[in-house]
DNA sequence: GCATTTTCCTAGTGGTCGCTACAGAAAAGA
DNA sequence: TCTTTTCTGTAGCGACCACTAGGAAAATGC
């Protein structure tokens, strides 16, 4: 349906220097810095929803035309699932990095949680986590259940992570895994809910301390 | 604008006997009961959240004409308001009952997380808790910060609860009530998300068990 | 009976939604 | 230069949004 052209995702700047023609490409070059647009359209996102933001929202703050939006990206909803993609490279890989790095499950969550408190709450940019907040309530059915498989998806990372404590013997063996793992990610929810009613990076932060007292001594 | 007849929301069960004419009331009386409408409507809302929910899917489920549904209940937004005040009272107020009749701010806060569990995952209704997500992604500022000042005031109450205990030296006089407050808040809100991520009963009643344990010790 | 009051149904209002047809503009290749 | 390709701006598509005018219908008061 749409002439999307191949390649486009593989973002080879093609418009980073407009005037001196990108070479091998024919026709009128893009008059618009693609990252730059996609960028503006994940803080849209980020701040209103994915329903709240409307096309001409999108339009507007990218700078752009409707139709120029849409030969660069597809429809809305293939724009938010670039976008959805990007803000989990740019600001949604804390958590699994904080997994990834630490040499402990419980070192892992503690710096996921603290991490949080601090990207939750940044200046100069929309408050809370995208991921949790952005399709709530959508009439886009496919949409919402993406980002819910997401959310399930990193509790279950979370769980895979503390399980493998248990079988190294870093955590007791009738540890709750499972439980602790969604504990973990009702944490990181409602301190994003926290971040979107008006908390503190200090107020998150004392949350974090709190939840952490659940896990067991080391 | 609207030309709302006083004394509507008293709901003196005017359609309760349709056709034996209420009596001192003139003119046509309504041909649909208003209380069943309005819980028709407040599970609407419920399941898809204040803008998500359009004047023809609520006239659909409550099964009315849109100029009867804006004679008995003003335009969309009062509709809401009316909704959300009904559901404070028939689904909401388990929080404050076990604030107010639980001997301890501990055992009132186990009992609010424990209760949480049920109600956020009863069966035959949507999951979750309709003031944390019904306004969430909400173009209208009003409606979303309605709902926020409702959640602050929640958790301000559970702060006042403890406070309270503290000074009866129920809880130890370092106890910081506000960051307790607040994370029995984020704990319920992240309970409500997860019921809406599809966590059973038995998954938030775990969750209500492990956020207990940052309880001082009683 | 008849006038009055209130509600209901039909059929719209203007506005915004996501999206696109079309023609002109700006580049590359021949 | 001329053709081809691609992008841009205008202008508008049908569908849905919240909301309502107008008149018929159904009750009461007289």
């Amino acid at each position: 349906m749409h002439s999307m052209v191949s390649g486009e995702k593989s973002g080879q700047a093609e418009a980073s220097t407009p005037k001196v023609a990108a070479r091998g490409r024919r026709g009128r070059p893009r008059s618009f810095d693609r990252a730059t647009a996609l960028e503006k359209a994940l803080m849209a996102f980020w701040e209103h929803g994915y329903e709240a933001t409307s096309v001409s929202d999108l339009t507007r703050v990218m700078d752009i035309g409707a139709p120029s939006l849409y030969a660069a990206f597809g429809d809305k909803r293939s724009l938010f699932e670039e976008v959805v993609q990007e803000y989990g490279v740019r600001y949604g890989s804390f958590g699994g990095r904080a997994l990834a790095e630490e040499p402990t499950a419980r070192a892992g969550v503690e710096r996921m949680l603290r991490e949080a408190a601090v990207e939750y709450t940044a200046p100069g940019r929309p408050h809370g986590c995208l991921v949790i907040h952005a399709a709530a309530n959508c009439s886009t059915a496919e949409v919402e259940e993406s980002l819910r498989e997401r959310r399930n998806g990193n509790i279950a990372a979370i769980e895979d992570r503390i399980d493998a404590d248990v079988v190294a013997g870093v955590l007791p063996p009738d540890t709750d895994a499972a439980a602790l793992a969604r504990h973990t990610g009702a944490m990181i929810q409602g301190m994003s809910q926290q971040a979107r009613d008006g908390a503190s990076r200090v107020e998150l932060e004392a949350l974090a301390e709190i939840a952490l007292a659940v896990w067991p001594r080391v």
